[in-house]
DNA sequence: CTTATACTGAAGTGTGGACTTCACTAAAGG
DNA sequence: CCTTTAGTGAAGTCCACACTTCAGTATAAG
């Protein structure tokens, strides 16, 4: 069942790759810039940025030997949605509850 | 860093997980209850209740020989916020891009 | 043309995690 | 007491995934 919101919380269950995203909330950057600050190899950066890219939430360009990624802009949504849903959902049901029980005074 | 949002993400990655949530979102269930509609064995369901349990999205307790889940009303919002932030940074970007690029005009 | 830069592709390694089975404990119910 | 029900613990299997190295390719710079 929903492929989409499985791949977009597996990818954001690693830090490296919401390191990546923290970094791009701030402006675009290229493959070696992102890898600086970071404990791997540019090969791993790229390799996160591919998964960010598949499920929505990196988009990259290529131009001339510098490949640049930027957020996508509402890459998060889903996730901030999904959250939502089920917070309101459980509040809903919570406010009944305690509208029940105080009919009891 | 931050190895809360870790565990939290993570779990959410798994779609049984998410399956769970969704269920425990319309009311408490004991661990077979759970079980049930879901293709894995109680043992499996346990498991996860575990680690939904760990990273605070889900509470249990057992009564006699029936434990049984229920959501942690804020378990979600570390999730919800943490999107909606890095949503809100990346359109206060964009719209300061939009705004010098309007002043070409 | 030569060299340095920026990245890519393939292949291998190692660890973690989802799931199972099986044996077990404890509570309900006849 | 005996049996069913509900869950637990330990151990094992299997696969995915993060990461690395190494050997490339293409672009930019001197």
């Amino acid at each position: 069942m929903t492929p989409d919101l499985d791949r977009l919380f597996q990818a954001l269950g690693d830090p490296t790759r919401r390191a990546i995203v923290d970094r791009l909330a701030e402006g675009p950057a290229s493959v070696s810039r992102l890898a600086e600050p970071l404990c791997v190899t540019v090969t791993a950066v790229a390799q996160h940025l591919h998964v960010l890219e598949q499920c929505g939430v990196v988009r990259t360009e290529k131009v001339g030997r510098v490949r640049t990624a930027s957020l996508v802009p509402d890459g998060l949504t889903p996730v901030e949605r999904w959250a939502r849903d089920r917070r309101s959902m459980l509040e809903k049901r919570l406010d009944r509850l305690a509208e029940i029980l105080g009919e009891g005074d």
